[in-house]
DNA sequence: CACCCGATTATCT
DNA sequence: GATAATCGGGTGT
């Protein structure tokens, strides 16, 4: 689920010197081999190999031909391929980092977003199925904030399996990305 | 090999 | 709100 990665710390380390991180504000569950929103839905590929590993392991891939995207494998079981995309960030530690990648030094849009986050953080696929649970992995994820009041919706960019309401959010958070738009609810009616 | 299109973003009207 | 940018994955011939 991607309810309890919601007031988490993304870490980022670059150099011995140059740490990055910031709190996870927002963030989708992807259900694998069941859900047909998802990449792993219609079984292992090269491209996502990953999602069908061991969780705790980053999947990063490329899309629209510009963004990479990050997600956290979540499965307990091998080959169920479940997963979280890591929607968006509050920059905590080196953000004058941040702001030159994301050519802006507007807090609230540094890292509100998928592809956003990766370009902020430093992320592409050569960080593709490394295990974020260990210590000095380049990418780890801590403890951050407990008691996040985190909200719902539907997830955002898809147009199959809508309905789902995937998408999880800090609620009192400005750092979260753009609201599902209204063309996707009344395409899942029609 | 040709074709389609995407878990997006920046920029324009 | 609408759309161009941009490229590699997946599918079918």
């Amino acid at each position: 689920m991607g309810r309890e990665i919601i007031g988490k710390k993304l870490i980022r380390t670059l150099t011995d010197e140059t740490e990055l991180s910031g709190i996870i504000v927002e963030a989708e569950a992807y259900g694998g081999n069941r859900d047909p929103a998802s990449h792993a839905f219609r079984g292992k590929t090269r491209r996502n190999a990953v999602l069908f590993g061991e969780a705790g392991h980053a999947y990063v891939y490329f899309t629209y031909g510009a963004h990479y995207c990050l997600n956290f494998v979540t499965s307990s079981k091998i080959g169920k391929a479940s997963a979280v995309l890591i929607r968006a960030v509050e920059p905590v530690a080196g953000v004058d980092t941040m702001a030159l990648s994301r050519r802006t030094t507007v807090l609230t849009q540094i890292a509100n977003g998928p592809g956003k986050l990766t370009r902020a953080f430093e992320i592409d696929r050569t960080l593709n199925g490394i295990d974020v649970t260990l210590a000095d992995s380049p990418i780890r994820v801590e403890n951050g904030i407990p008691n996040v009041k985190v909200a719902t919706s539907r997830r955002i960019g898809i147009n199959v399996a809508a309905e789902r309401k995937w998408r999880f959010y800090s609620a009192d958070n400005l750092n979260v990305s753009r609201q599902p738009s209204r063309k996707m609810a009344i395409k899942r009616e029609s």
